[in-house]
Formats: structure tokens, C-alpha cells, sequence
RNA sequence: CGGGGUGUGGCGCAGCUUGGUAGCGCACUCGCUUUGGGAGCGAGGGGCCGUGGGUUCAAAUCCCGCCACCCCGACCA
């Protein structure tokens, strides 16, 4: 059977849909652009959920819930923002079987409703600062749509936070950047992330400064997987979020916002999948373990059950397949398709020598283990296959960067991969000459790869490269 | 909006140049044999050929119009 799963740059996404449509985690939905995730599909995205909301409440924040319709003067009050939204809203004009008098917009984002209703529960400096997130859908009409990366509906969280100060909102826009989204990316997805902040041409609209987490994907383009947004006074301005301070003063808030998506799952398949399909690593992976009766015989089906249950009562998200009347290769195939991290194939063959199969879906090796010794090597392949996979990641994208000393070389650099070269040599200008070639500035740097604190620092590098 | 392309069973396609009333692969149903790497053989079910008109004895095929979708570019979590 033919198969085009070689992440050549060119076919690169036709490779990925082959392998998401192969393990079955999306479609497209009736209506342009909108996604229909399946079950498999579905628990990854619950995984990433389930981690990130983790996070986001270590950080203090609380999950709440707005309107999916926004009133469109609600966008109109913060200039810039409906400037930079209106032409990929989605508009409501009629409701009951009549026309609307003022056309509602599905969100595309919430800082607007938000944004008013922070202003009613905001009056004094105690109330300070204010820390919400909301998981919910919403609705950006894309010229270009694409499952996973970047469809009209999608999945995501957004967190909306209101503080006192300037220096207190910058520092949790900052908190939730590293310690929710950082470490998510890294540490559970695998994935290496370059963190660094927008140019002015790159920033969410509306905001004063935007952080970015960007990713390698195989084919060496960018994906933009989390961002987190300093919005000034901007917001509290237009929906009037003021409280009074400790001398009685009356003051703006400072807020900020912050999302981050599906997209996520789509960086998943892109950063780690290979020809075979997915590869989940372990923290991530719905399944961790997939015990596999590979033929029925003497004992074979209960030996692989209790084996199953010894990983389970351990903590390991493991399942089980019994399904003897259906070819071997047929299940094994799927098993790795779904990027299940460990399959542990259980048949009469080994057992009659007390062993057991475990295969690694990272680099596809098998060995033979004593049954007695299966779930503590399981559990050991897990820790080092999740750090396999990042460590490879890490080295693609190394491999693939590139420190350049002019405009021609980075746009050169950037068919394969990233280029790093002196802000100072981009600017303003040479970042609209980068654009035109289909190169972007993904983010900016400091020399030690700290995050800046305002584009105008000296020697500042930037990362630029193409990106979806 | 600019530039390319495609519409034919659930999915992927051939057939169109040179009109003769639709075929292949996958999937599906049934039977037997298989089952340690995507099974084999046999028998079946399923199609207003995007749409409207025209030419013709006859149109998936030729001519004209319309519609939809896909890819590349501008937008983006």
C-alpha cells in the first residue's frame, strides 16, 4: 500500500494529514474550516487539558465561564482590537427569526466581554489582583484553514488576568509563560520551545507586548504554540476597570491575557510523528502501555491480564487487547499509528521461555524481558523515551538553526529552517522585506536567550523562519 | 481578491482526446481457510457521473453558463 508519510518540505503537510487521517484523530467538519475530533483525537487534547489546568491553578488563576456571543460594540471600544479582528469574525444578524438590532459576534477571543465584567467585579485595590481563565471555544473565520493548526472553531484556554500594578501584570503574563506554558510544552509534550517576545508588527492586537513560545516542526517551519499578552491599560481603559488604591486614589488596572490551543495537539503530531504515524511521548500519551495478547494459548490471555492490572494498580495508563481473531499486524500497526509510547506483546512463543515483547514506539526496537522484570523495564522506558523524544527534537532544531549576518542569508536559512541574526539589522524595514519573501520574525532574544523586556534593548537577536 | 487545479458508489481514483448507457483499489456483507507484522480465495450490496441548458438516434465523454471544493499568496492560537 502506498503511503506518503515522508516529512519532505514541500509535502510536508500532506504527510501530517495522512498521519492524523491514518490514526484517526480529526476531520473536517460541514462547514469550512471547523473540526470534528474524533475519540483518539480527543483524549490527547483531554491529556493536555487535564496537565495544563494543573498549571494554570498552581499559578493561582480560577476557571470561569463567559458568553460565546459578544455584542460587536463590545470589540469597537479597544481600537486596535477590532481593527485587528473584524475581518475574521463571524457575525450573528439574525436571532428568533429576526434581524438583530445590533449584530452579535461569535468571540474570537474575550477580553471584551471580560473586560466588562471585570470591571463591575473590580472596585478596590483588594480585589487585586483578579486571575480568571476560562476553557471554551471559539471562532476565528481563517482564510486558511487547517486541522489541528488552524481552524475556524477551536479548542483553547484563555486567561484573563486584572492587576494593580504594571510591574505585577508583566510578571504574570511572565509566571504563566514559563511555568504553565514553558513547562507544559517541555515537559510534557516534548517539546522544545524558543520563548521570546512579538515584534510590534507581530503583536496580538490590542496589546502593549506579547510573549510567544515558538516550535520546530519537521519540515523546519515555526509553530507559534502558546502566547501570553501584556494589554496595558488598553482594556481597563475601554471597559473602565478601575478600583481604588490603598490612599483612596482612583486607578487603571493593568491586565493581561494569555491562550493556548488545540493548535498544541497539531504541534504534537508534527514535532514528534514519523512515517509509522504518531508518537506520543509518555507523560502525554492517553495510553502509556498497550498490552497485546499476540495469539491465544495455554494461560497466555490471563498471564497478559494480570500483567495489565499490575501496571494499572501502578499508575500506568495502560490497555489491553485480547482481540485474537484479529490479525497481529493488523492491531500492531494501529498501535503505533496512535503513537501508543510501549507495547508489551504477549504470546505462547515467549511465554514458554517466561518472556514478554516490549516494543518502543521511539525508535521501534523490541526486546525480550522476564515477565517478572516487565513493569519495572516499562516504567524505565517511559521516563527515557519522553526524554528521547524531546532530546531529539532539541537536536532537529539545533541542526537547523543557523546564525546569519544579513537579510539575504536568513531568507536563505529559512527554506530549511530558523535563522538567528541581529535585531539591530532587521528593524522595522528589513522585517517588512522579510514578510514579502514569506519569512517572519518569530520572536526576539536576548544573547543568553532570556526573554526581553522591550524591543528597543541592545543586542537583541531575532529568530526568523517561515511558520504556519 | 490574484494565480493554478478538481468535481464519477463511504474514501481514493480510472474512463473523457477518438460519444454507444460506468469500472478499479480500499472499505462494507456472507462463507471457508487464516491469525507471531496491515491475510487469502469465492460470492454479494451500493453510483441522480456537481448543476442548468445545448448538439446528437445516443452524452460521464462534445459546446455554453452556473455552483462547489482543493492547492499556492495576503490573515492567524
Amino acid at each position: 500500500m502506498a503511503r506518503v508519510l515522508t516529512p519532505q518540505a514541500d509535502d510536508f503537510p500532506r504527510w501530517y494529514q495522512d498521519v492524523i487521517a491514518k490514526a484517526e484523530l480529526a476531520d473536517n467538519g460541514p462547514v469550512r474550516g471547523t473540526m470534528v475530533i474524533r475519540p483518539t483525537g480527543y483524549a490527547i487534547w483531554e491529556r493536555v487539558q487535564s496537565e495544563m489546568d494543573d498549571r494554570i491553578k498552581a499559578a493561582g488563576a480560577r476557571n470561569a465561564y463567559f458568553p460565546l456571543f459578544i455584542p460587536e460594540s463590545y470589540l469597537r471600544r479597544e481600537a486596535e482590537h477590532v481593527e485587528g479582528f473584524s475581518p475574521e469574525l463571524a457575525v450573528v444578524t439574525h436571532g428568533g427569526g429576526k434581524q438583530l438590532e445590533e449584530p452579535i459576534v461569535v468571540r474570537p477571543t474575550s477580553e471584551t466581554v471580560i473586560g466588562e465584567f471585570m470591571a463591575k467585579w473590580v472596585q478596590s485595590y483588594r480585589d487585586l489582583p483578579l486571575l480568571l481563565n476560562q476553557w471554551a471555544n471559539a471562532v476565528r473565520w481563517e482564510l486558511r484553514p487547517r486541522l489541528f493548526l488552524r481552524t475556524s472553531e477551536f479548542l483553547w484556554q484563555e486567561g484573563h488576568t486584572a492587576h494593580a500594578t504594571e510591574a505585577d501584570a508583566r510578571g504574570y503574563a511572565r509566571r504563566i509563560l514559563h511555568e504553565a506554558y514553558e513547562d507544559l510544552m517541555v515537559n510534557v509534550l516534548g517539546i522544545p520551545v524558543l520563548v521570546g517576545r512579538k515584534t510590534a508588527a507581530e503583536r496580538f492586537a490590542g496589546a502593549t507586548n506579547t510573549y510567544t513560545l515558538e516550535a520546530m516542526m519537521r519540515d523546519g517551519k515555526a509553530l507559534q504554540m502558546g502566547t501570553s499578552h501584556e494589554l496595558g491599560q488598553n482594556f481597563a481603559r475601554a471597559f473602565d476597570i478601575d478600583f481604588l488604591d490603598a490612599a483612596g486614589q482612583r486607578q487603571l488596572a493593568f491586565t493581561t491575557s494569555w491562550g493556548s490551543s488545540t493548535r498544541m495537539v497539531g504541534g504534537v503530531i508534527m514535532c514528534h510523528g514519523d512515517d509509522n504515524g504518531l508518537r506520543l511521548p509518555p507523560r502525554l500519551a492517553p495510553v502509556q502501555v498497550y498490552v497485546m495478547v499476540v495469539k491465544a494459548g495455554d494461560g497466555v490471555i490471563e498471564t497478559a491480564r494480570k500483567l495489565h492490572d499490575e501496571l494499572r494498580d501502578a499508575g500506568v495508563r495502560v490497555d489491553f487487547d485480547d482481540r485474537v481473531d484479529t490479525p497481529f499486524g493488523r492491531r500492531a500497526v494501529d498501535a503505533e499509528l496512535k503513537g501508543y509510547p510501549v507495547r508489551i506483546e504477549v504470546g505462547p512463543r515467549d511465554l514458554a521461555t517466561g518472556d514478554v515483547v516490549l516494543a518502543r514506539r521511539f525508535d521501534g526496537s523490541k526486546t525480550s524481558v522476564s515477565l517478572n522484570a516487565a513493569a519495572a523495564t516499562v516504567r524505565d522506558i517511559l521516563e527515557a523515551d519522553q526524554q528521547a523524544l524531546h532530546d531529539q527534537a532539541l537536536r532537529f532544531r539545533q541542526e537547523r538553526t543557523v546564525d546569519v549576518e544579513s537579510l539575504v542569508e536568513a531568507v536563505d536559512a529559512a527554506a530549511t529552517g530558523w535563522a538567528r541574526l541581529p535585531w539591530s539589522l532587521v528593524g522595522v524595514a528589513g522585517e517588512r522585506e522579510l514578510n514579502a519573501q514569506g519569512v517572519t520574525v518569530r520572536c526576539l532574544v536576548r544573547a543568553d536567550g532570556s526573554v526581553p523586556d522591550s524591543e528597543d534593548e541592545p543586542d537583541l537577536i531575532a529568530c526568523v523562519s517561515r511558520a504556519y
